[in-house]
DNA sequence: ATATCGTATTTTGTATGCAAAATAAAAACG
DNA sequence: CGTTTTTATTTTGCATACAAAATACGATAT
């Protein structure tokens, strides 16, 4: 049989998809309101699966509901990165720790891969493509965990945090310590060492918080 | 003026409310098929604001989804009770150390009090009383972190992990060594040692996983 | 009797319609 | 003029209607 069926997704996913593409990339800032019929209009729906889309947002967190007024693309505060920062420094260090006894030496050898292409763009001050690989390695090692549900949580939290883009603050001086824990947790991966990889991430977040906070010398 | 003005929650918040109530109390058993128009029945409501509920619970992962079939309630396996349960062990122990660190003397006072419960509860074997206040314990230490985000998450993994019922395997043995686990709890809190209360916190949920999956003699 | 095909019924997916609330605009008042 | 009140318009909340897919049912053939 035609094993090529074309499964079409269900609008409101569909939708959902999109309006997360719209909000992550910013073409949505945060605190834009939603008008349900202009937004019909571009997507080309009616407002039956769109105001479904916007509902599954709302319960991720991307998006903020008031009864009786448009929804909006919830505000990212600094409390709010304060508060998941270390969340996802304790999730991803659980996921390093994972990722170090039950990888697969291809996978290490993958996550080698994009590890040299980042320090490529790192040294070319390709700054999109570095967040880029530099994002990806961090997926492929969580992944290495084989908790898929590990993997989901800190998508979610992640998610919220690079919206916020905060990264405008990054200096050259945190910058090259990003990429010199990077090398750190290479070399953790691929001797296997489960409690250096730990502690190197959680570590990693810590100076991720330090930039996104502007090293606490910002309001609040 | 009046204060007292009754804000109303929109009818999909109310029926999501009540689907996350039928699904925990076992109303709603894991596999069950959501019948669109029956649950509009017995609700009072229609379709639209139904919907978007189940598109909501959908996302928070208690119900799944497939294209043109019912929503059904998803189904929690030994291999998701074995994911989350690490996950919660990571973020309990976080939110333990946060607490022993950030929590009032009035917070520790009321933890205190609620542990002696739980233990009369235990005394007396009062399964679903021990439950409840083993449950109001956790969210208390919790909620001491003062990170509503990782209340919030820990919640989310807990509510999956809650349904499963596999609480039955729960041995005499097992009762007493986590009733012992949270004499150590309350003592490293009233102590306000950080690490002690994160790693018993984390043995404690080490404890939990052996119960649930009846050390591991069980199928898979 | 079992299997397969075709039809009828149920159930979901999406669009639309109407009422209520919120917002914007206009008029009345100071 | 600025402020409040009233009216008009927009926008959301919910219900319903219709189409498409899935399921259940029954007939026919083997």
């Amino acid at each position: 049989m035609n094993s090529s069926i074309i499964i079409r997704a269900p609008l409101h996913v569909q939708v959902a998809e999109r309006l997360r593409l719209m909000i992550d990339s910013g073409e949505l800032e945060p605190g834009a309101r939603l008008n349900e019929i202009d937004l019909c209009n571009t997507m080309g729906v009616s407002r039956t699966p769109l105001r479904e889309a916007i509902r599954s947002l709302a319960t991720e967190g991307l998006i903020e509901l008031q009864p009786n007024r448009s929804a909006s693309v919830s505000i990212i505060s600094h409390e709010d990165v304060s508060e998941i920062l270390p969340i996802m420094a304790a999730l991803e260090g659980l996921g390093g720790r994972l990722a170090a006894t039950y990888m697969s030496e291809e996978k290490i050898a993958q996550v080698r891969k994009v590890h040299d292409q980042m320090i490529i763009h790192y040294q070319n001050r390709e700054v999109a493509e570095y967040f880029e690989t530099n994002r990806l390695i961090h997926e492929l090692v969580t992944e290495g965990s084989g908790n898929q549900t590990l993997v989901d949580t800190i998508n979610s939290l992640s998610a919220k945090v690079r919206r916020a883009r905060f990264s405008a603050q990054m200096t050259e001086e945190s910058w090259a310590k990003a990429v010199s824990e990077h090398e750190e947790i290479i070399a953790a991966l691929e001797a296997k060492d489960p409690e250096r990889l730990e502690a190197i991430l959680i570590q990693h977040v810590e100076t991720k918080r330090a930039t996104i906070l502007g090293t606490l010398e910002d309001k609040n």
